[in-house]
DNA sequence: TAATAACCCAGTAAAATAGTAGGTTATTAC
DNA sequence: GTAATAACCTACTATTTTACTGGGTTATTA
Protein backbone atom coordinates (compact mmCIF):
# COMPACT_ATOMS: atom_id res chain seq x y z
CA UNK A 1 0.00 0.00 0.00
CA UNK A 2 1.47 3.10 -1.36
CA UNK A 3 0.47 6.83 -0.99
CA UNK A 4 1.71 9.80 -2.40
CA UNK A 5 -0.16 12.86 -3.77
CA UNK A 6 -0.51 10.87 -6.73
CA UNK A 7 -3.68 9.13 -4.31
CA UNK A 8 -4.62 12.43 -2.78
CA UNK A 9 -5.15 14.24 -6.59
CA UNK A 10 -7.68 10.67 -6.98
CA UNK A 11 -9.21 11.43 -3.44
CA UNK A 12 -9.86 14.98 -3.70
CA UNK A 13 -11.44 14.20 -7.19
CA UNK A 14 -13.81 12.05 -6.46
CA UNK A 15 -14.63 14.29 -2.86
CA UNK A 16 -15.52 16.84 -6.24
CA UNK A 17 -17.74 14.53 -8.02
CA UNK A 18 -19.10 13.84 -4.36
CA UNK A 19 -20.03 17.56 -3.71
CA UNK A 20 -21.81 17.90 -7.01
CA UNK A 21 -23.66 14.80 -6.62
CA UNK A 22 -27.07 15.24 -8.42
CA UNK A 23 -26.17 18.67 -9.81
CA UNK A 24 -24.97 16.55 -12.79
CA UNK A 25 -22.32 15.42 -14.28
CA UNK A 26 -18.56 17.15 -13.84
CA UNK A 27 -16.46 17.40 -16.47
CA UNK A 28 -12.71 16.93 -15.74
CA UNK A 29 -11.76 20.43 -16.65
CA UNK A 30 -13.90 22.32 -14.25
CA UNK A 31 -11.56 19.86 -11.08
CA UNK A 32 -8.72 20.95 -12.98
CA UNK A 33 -9.21 24.14 -13.19
CA UNK A 34 -10.83 24.31 -9.15
CA UNK A 35 -7.67 21.79 -8.09
CA UNK A 36 -4.99 23.16 -10.39
CA UNK A 37 -4.06 19.38 -11.88
CA UNK A 38 -3.20 19.03 -15.49
CA UNK A 39 -6.47 17.77 -17.53
CA UNK A 40 -4.91 15.11 -19.28
CA UNK A 41 -3.32 14.17 -16.36
CA UNK A 42 -6.79 13.86 -14.68
CA UNK A 43 -8.02 12.04 -17.45
CA UNK A 44 -5.40 9.11 -17.01
CA UNK A 45 -6.71 9.25 -13.22
CA UNK A 46 -10.29 8.84 -14.05
CA UNK A 47 -9.03 5.87 -16.86
CA UNK A 48 -8.11 4.20 -14.15
CA UNK A 49 -11.19 4.97 -11.56
CA UNK A 50 -12.81 4.07 -14.28
CA UNK A 51 -12.05 0.63 -14.69
CA UNK A 52 -12.03 0.09 -11.10
CA UNK A 53 -16.13 1.08 -11.71
CA UNK A 54 -15.59 4.15 -9.22
CA UNK A 55 -17.04 6.19 -11.90
CA UNK A 56 -19.11 6.58 -14.79
CA UNK A 57 -18.31 8.79 -17.70
CA UNK A 58 -21.04 10.30 -20.52
CA UNK A 59 -19.29 12.24 -23.60
CA UNK A 60 -20.39 15.30 -25.22
CA UNK A 61 -21.96 18.52 -23.81
CA UNK A 62 -23.15 18.20 -21.00
CA UNK A 63 -21.10 15.17 -20.26
CA UNK A 64 -18.75 14.27 -17.78
CA UNK A 65 -18.61 12.02 -14.42
CA UNK A 66 -20.45 10.43 -11.66
CA UNK A 67 -20.06 8.48 -8.88
CA UNK A 68 -20.75 4.68 -9.83
CA UNK A 69 -21.90 4.13 -6.58
CA UNK A 70 -23.26 5.57 -3.45
CA UNK A 71 -20.84 8.22 -1.59
CA UNK A 72 -21.30 5.42 1.36
CA UNK A 73 -20.45 2.55 -0.72
CA UNK A 74 -16.73 4.25 -1.75
CA UNK A 75 -13.97 3.70 0.65
CA UNK A 76 -11.11 5.83 -0.09
CA UNK A 77 -8.14 2.92 0.05
CA UNK A 78 -10.21 1.47 -3.26
CA UNK A 79 -9.93 4.80 -4.52
CA UNK A 80 -5.78 5.04 -3.79
CA UNK A 81 -5.31 1.27 -4.97
CA UNK A 82 -7.29 2.22 -8.01
CA UNK A 83 -4.43 4.95 -9.47
CA UNK A 84 -1.54 3.83 -6.90
CA UNK A 85 -0.26 0.44 -8.06
CA UNK A 86 0.36 -1.77 -5.24
CA UNK A 87 3.38 -3.78 -6.29
CA UNK A 88 6.54 -3.40 -3.98
CA UNK A 89 7.08 -6.96 -4.68
CA UNK A 90 10.26 -7.88 -2.46
CA UNK A 91 12.88 -10.48 -3.71
CA UNK A 92 12.59 -12.51 -0.85
CA UNK A 93 9.00 -13.37 -1.81
CA UNK A 94 9.86 -13.81 -5.32
CA UNK A 95 12.77 -15.98 -4.91
CA UNK A 96 11.74 -18.10 -1.87
CA UNK A 97 14.99 -18.67 -0.61
CA UNK A 98 14.70 -16.64 2.45
CA UNK A 99 15.64 -19.66 5.39
CA UNK A 100 17.47 -17.32 7.73
CA UNK A 101 14.23 -16.05 8.57
CA UNK A 102 15.55 -12.86 9.15
CA UNK A 103 14.31 -11.57 6.09
CA UNK A 104 10.48 -12.78 6.10
CA UNK A 105 10.56 -11.69 9.76
CA UNK A 106 10.68 -8.29 8.76
CA UNK A 107 8.20 -8.56 5.52
CA UNK A 108 5.63 -10.21 7.21
CA UNK A 109 5.44 -7.00 9.67
CA UNK A 110 5.34 -4.85 7.07
CA UNK A 111 3.04 -6.54 5.22
CA UNK A 112 1.01 -6.76 8.85
CA UNK A 113 1.39 -3.19 8.70
CA UNK A 114 0.26 -3.18 5.21
CA UNK A 115 -2.92 -4.83 5.86
CA UNK A 116 -3.61 -2.74 8.57
CA UNK A 117 -3.44 0.25 6.89
CA UNK A 118 -5.76 -0.72 4.38
CA UNK A 119 -7.82 -1.52 6.98
CA UNK A 120 -7.88 2.13 8.22
CA UNK A 121 -8.24 3.31 4.73
CA UNK A 122 -11.15 1.09 3.78
CA UNK A 123 -12.83 2.14 6.72
CA UNK A 124 -13.40 5.83 5.87
CA UNK A 125 -15.96 6.14 2.98
CA UNK A 126 -16.39 8.97 0.82
CA UNK A 127 -19.69 10.46 1.99
CA UNK A 128 -17.69 10.93 5.35
CA UNK A 129 -15.47 13.23 4.18
CA UNK A 130 -17.86 14.60 2.21
CA UNK A 131 -20.78 15.48 4.83
CA UNK A 132 -18.19 16.91 6.97
CA UNK A 133 -17.07 18.78 3.89
CA UNK A 134 -18.67 22.19 5.85
CA UNK A 135 -16.60 22.31 9.05
CA UNK A 136 -13.38 21.50 7.76
CA UNK A 137 -11.46 24.40 6.40
CA UNK A 138 -8.02 24.95 6.61
CA UNK A 139 -6.64 25.85 10.21
CA UNK A 140 -9.87 24.39 11.49
CA UNK A 141 -7.75 21.35 12.90
CA UNK A 142 -5.99 23.24 15.18
CA UNK A 143 -3.24 21.30 16.66
CA UNK A 144 -5.38 18.35 17.49
CA UNK A 145 -3.19 15.15 16.83
CA UNK A 146 -4.18 11.70 16.44
CA UNK A 147 -7.38 10.69 18.75
CA UNK A 148 -10.89 12.43 18.66
CA UNK A 149 -11.48 13.49 15.62
CA UNK A 150 -14.42 15.34 14.28
CA UNK A 151 -14.43 13.95 11.10
CA UNK A 152 -13.95 10.07 11.62
CA UNK A 153 -14.94 10.18 15.23
CA UNK A 154 -13.67 6.73 17.48
CA UNK A 155 -11.63 4.93 14.70
CA UNK A 156 -8.97 4.00 16.68
CA UNK A 157 -7.60 3.56 20.44
CA UNK A 158 -4.48 5.32 21.53
CA UNK A 159 -2.72 2.20 22.93
CA UNK A 160 -0.47 3.66 25.76
CA UNK B 1 2.33 12.24 5.32
CA UNK B 2 3.67 9.95 2.42
CA UNK B 3 4.06 6.01 2.42
CA UNK B 4 6.55 4.48 0.39
CA UNK B 5 9.11 1.84 0.26
CA UNK B 6 11.63 4.49 1.50
CA UNK B 7 9.92 4.23 4.70
CA UNK B 8 9.02 0.61 4.57
CA UNK B 9 12.77 0.33 4.16
CA UNK B 10 13.26 2.64 7.58
CA UNK B 11 10.91 0.66 9.54
CA UNK B 12 12.39 -2.64 8.36
CA UNK B 13 15.35 -1.77 10.04
CA UNK B 14 14.45 -0.56 12.63
CA UNK B 15 12.84 -3.58 13.33
CA UNK B 16 16.33 -5.46 12.67
CA UNK B 17 17.56 -3.41 15.52
CA UNK B 18 14.51 -4.25 17.60
CA UNK B 19 14.94 -8.01 17.63
CA UNK B 20 18.82 -7.78 17.83
CA UNK B 21 18.56 -5.59 21.28
CA UNK B 22 20.88 -6.48 24.06
CA UNK B 23 23.21 -8.10 21.47
CA UNK B 24 25.43 -4.88 20.61
CA UNK B 25 25.08 -2.32 17.92
CA UNK B 26 24.12 -3.64 14.17
CA UNK B 27 26.53 -3.17 11.50
CA UNK B 28 24.92 -1.21 8.40
CA UNK B 29 26.17 -4.34 6.54
CA UNK B 30 24.31 -6.79 8.69
CA UNK B 31 21.13 -5.17 7.55
CA UNK B 32 22.35 -4.61 4.29
CA UNK B 33 23.08 -8.15 3.70
CA UNK B 34 19.68 -9.54 5.57
CA UNK B 35 17.25 -6.78 3.56
CA UNK B 36 19.51 -6.57 0.46
CA UNK B 37 19.34 -2.81 0.85
CA UNK B 38 22.78 -1.03 -0.30
CA UNK B 39 24.81 -0.04 2.24
CA UNK B 40 25.27 3.33 1.34
CA UNK B 41 21.67 3.78 0.80
CA UNK B 42 21.12 2.39 4.13
CA UNK B 43 23.75 5.17 5.77
CA UNK B 44 21.43 8.07 3.87
CA UNK B 45 19.00 6.71 6.01
CA UNK B 46 20.22 6.13 9.43
CA UNK B 47 21.70 9.67 9.17
CA UNK B 48 18.28 10.79 9.17
CA UNK B 49 16.87 8.07 11.74
CA UNK B 50 20.25 9.75 13.90
CA UNK B 51 18.86 13.31 13.16
CA UNK B 52 15.81 12.54 14.69
CA UNK B 53 17.29 10.88 18.00
CA UNK B 54 15.67 7.18 17.35
CA UNK B 55 18.90 5.45 17.07
CA UNK B 56 22.59 5.92 18.28
CA UNK B 57 25.89 5.16 16.55
CA UNK B 58 28.58 4.06 17.61
CA UNK B 59 32.24 3.48 15.20
CA UNK B 60 34.89 1.07 15.29
CA UNK B 61 35.22 -2.48 15.46
CA UNK B 62 32.60 -3.73 17.76
CA UNK B 63 30.63 -0.46 16.61
CA UNK B 64 26.98 0.26 14.62
CA UNK B 65 23.85 1.34 15.50
CA UNK B 66 21.50 1.08 18.55
CA UNK B 67 17.82 2.35 19.03
CA UNK B 68 18.08 5.46 21.04
CA UNK B 69 14.94 4.84 23.07
CA UNK B 70 13.16 2.01 24.33
CA UNK B 71 10.95 0.04 21.79
CA UNK B 72 7.88 0.94 23.17
CA UNK B 73 8.66 5.01 22.85
CA UNK B 74 9.30 4.43 19.20
CA UNK B 75 6.20 4.46 16.97
CA UNK B 76 6.12 3.57 13.39
CA UNK B 77 4.91 7.45 12.55
CA UNK B 78 8.40 9.00 13.71
CA UNK B 79 10.41 6.57 11.93
CA UNK B 80 8.42 7.27 8.38
CA UNK B 81 8.46 10.99 9.29
CA UNK B 82 12.16 11.05 9.62
CA UNK B 83 13.06 9.66 6.58
CA UNK B 84 10.20 10.40 4.09
CA UNK B 85 9.84 14.06 4.37
CA UNK B 86 6.54 15.21 4.66
CA UNK B 87 6.24 18.45 2.12
CA UNK B 88 2.97 17.94 0.06
CA UNK B 89 2.17 21.68 0.34
CA UNK B 90 -0.71 22.63 -1.65
CA UNK B 91 -0.32 25.81 -3.99
CA UNK B 92 -3.78 26.77 -1.91
CA UNK B 93 -2.21 26.76 1.15
CA UNK B 94 0.74 28.78 -0.35
CA UNK B 95 -0.95 31.54 -2.11
CA UNK B 96 -3.60 31.67 0.18
CA UNK B 97 -6.45 33.08 -2.34
CA UNK B 98 -9.05 30.29 -2.36
CA UNK B 99 -12.25 32.35 -2.01
CA UNK B 100 -14.14 29.85 -3.97
CA UNK B 101 -13.66 27.30 -1.19
CA UNK B 102 -13.76 24.40 -2.91
CA UNK B 103 -9.58 24.39 -2.80
CA UNK B 104 -9.61 24.80 0.44
CA UNK B 105 -12.80 22.29 1.45
CA UNK B 106 -10.73 19.06 -0.88
CA UNK B 107 -7.85 19.99 0.85
CA UNK B 108 -8.53 20.50 4.20
CA UNK B 109 -10.40 16.89 4.16
CA UNK B 110 -7.13 15.49 2.69
CA UNK B 111 -5.28 17.20 5.54
CA UNK B 112 -8.13 15.17 7.74
CA UNK B 113 -7.35 11.75 6.23
CA UNK B 114 -3.46 12.67 6.75
CA UNK B 115 -3.61 13.12 10.43
CA UNK B 116 -5.95 10.33 11.04
CA UNK B 117 -3.58 8.26 9.40
CA UNK B 118 -0.46 10.03 11.28
CA UNK B 119 -2.53 8.90 14.23
CA UNK B 120 -3.30 5.23 13.39
CA UNK B 121 0.84 4.91 12.84
CA UNK B 122 1.80 6.79 15.54
CA UNK B 123 -0.05 4.78 17.88
CA UNK B 124 1.79 1.54 16.70
CA UNK B 125 4.70 0.88 18.58
CA UNK B 126 8.18 -0.88 17.58
CA UNK B 127 8.27 -2.81 20.19
CA UNK B 128 4.51 -4.74 18.80
CA UNK B 129 5.58 -5.14 16.07
CA UNK B 130 9.12 -7.00 17.35
CA UNK B 131 7.42 -9.03 20.13
CA UNK B 132 4.78 -10.46 17.26
CA UNK B 133 7.87 -11.55 14.91
CA UNK B 134 7.39 -15.01 16.11
CA UNK B 135 3.82 -15.72 14.52
CA UNK B 136 4.02 -13.18 11.45
CA UNK B 137 5.72 -14.84 8.52
CA UNK B 138 4.54 -14.62 4.83
CA UNK B 139 1.36 -16.33 4.43
CA UNK B 140 0.09 -16.49 7.90
CA UNK B 141 -2.25 -13.32 7.24
CA UNK B 142 -4.16 -15.76 4.74
CA UNK B 143 -7.23 -13.78 3.40
CA UNK B 144 -8.38 -11.93 6.71
CA UNK B 145 -8.57 -8.52 6.08
CA UNK B 146 -9.32 -5.22 7.99
CA UNK B 147 -10.01 -6.00 11.42
CA UNK B 148 -9.15 -8.45 14.23
CA UNK B 149 -5.58 -8.31 13.72
CA UNK B 150 -3.20 -11.02 15.91
CA UNK B 151 -0.65 -8.09 15.78
CA UNK B 152 -1.86 -4.92 16.60
CA UNK B 153 -5.72 -5.91 18.61
CA UNK B 154 -8.46 -3.62 18.16
CA UNK B 155 -7.16 -0.33 16.58
CA UNK B 156 -9.78 0.89 15.00
CA UNK B 157 -13.31 0.18 14.56
CA UNK B 158 -15.67 -0.64 11.58
CA UNK B 159 -17.72 2.35 10.88
CA UNK B 160 -20.38 0.33 9.06
C1' DT C 1 -23.16 19.91 -38.42
C1' DA C 2 -20.59 22.12 -34.97
C1' DA C 3 -19.39 22.11 -30.27
C1' DT C 4 -18.41 19.44 -26.39
C1' DA C 5 -16.11 16.26 -23.50
C1' DA C 6 -14.86 11.61 -22.79
C1' DC C 7 -11.41 8.52 -24.31
C1' DC C 8 -6.86 7.06 -26.12
C1' DC C 9 -1.83 7.05 -27.02
C1' DA C 10 2.91 8.40 -27.34
C1' DG C 11 6.17 11.19 -25.78
C1' DT C 12 8.71 14.48 -22.41
C1' DA C 13 9.89 16.98 -18.01
C1' DA C 14 10.46 16.86 -13.30
C1' DA C 15 10.93 14.74 -9.08
C1' DA C 16 11.78 11.00 -5.88
C1' DT C 17 13.97 6.69 -5.07
C1' DA C 18 17.85 3.88 -5.03
C1' DG C 19 22.46 3.07 -5.75
C1' DT C 20 27.69 4.09 -6.65
C1' DA C 21 32.06 5.82 -5.47
C1' DG C 22 34.97 8.16 -3.16
C1' DG C 23 36.45 9.96 0.88
C1' DT C 24 37.20 11.20 6.66
C1' DT C 25 37.04 10.24 11.31
C1' DA C 26 36.62 7.68 15.66
C1' DT C 27 37.30 3.40 17.99
C1' DT C 28 38.95 -1.16 18.97
C1' DA C 29 42.21 -5.03 18.90
C1' DC C 30 46.62 -6.57 17.96
C1' DG D 1 51.45 2.69 16.92
C1' DT D 2 49.25 0.48 13.39
C1' DA D 3 45.76 -1.95 11.06
C1' DA D 4 41.10 -3.07 10.78
C1' DT D 5 36.54 -1.68 11.42
C1' DA D 6 32.43 0.91 10.83
C1' DA D 7 30.25 5.18 11.37
C1' DC D 8 29.88 9.43 8.97
C1' DC D 9 30.02 12.56 4.97
C1' DT D 10 29.68 14.34 0.11
C1' DA D 11 28.86 14.30 -4.69
C1' DC D 12 27.38 12.09 -8.55
C1' DT D 13 24.57 8.69 -11.43
C1' DA D 14 20.80 5.44 -12.66
C1' DT D 15 16.19 4.15 -12.30
C1' DT D 16 11.53 4.70 -11.42
C1' DT D 17 7.54 7.28 -10.58
C1' DT D 18 4.97 11.34 -11.01
C1' DA D 19 3.16 14.85 -13.63
C1' DC D 20 2.49 17.13 -17.76
C1' DT D 21 2.18 18.08 -23.09
C1' DG D 22 0.26 17.43 -27.39
C1' DG D 23 -1.67 15.18 -30.49
C1' DG D 24 -5.46 12.47 -31.91
C1' DT D 25 -10.66 9.63 -32.06
C1' DT D 26 -15.21 8.85 -30.82
C1' DA D 27 -19.79 9.56 -28.85
C1' DT D 28 -23.33 12.84 -27.66
C1' DT D 29 -25.93 17.00 -27.51
C1' DA D 30 -27.84 21.45 -29.31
Amino acid sequence: MRLTTKGRYAVTAMVDLSVNQGRGPVTLKSISDNQGISLSYLEQLFSKLRKSSLVTGSRGPGGGYVLAKNVDEINIAEIVLSVDEVLDITECEGKQDCKDGERCLTHGLWDELSVQLYGFLSSVKLGQLMRQSGINHPGSLGNRQFVDSPLLGKQYNEVN
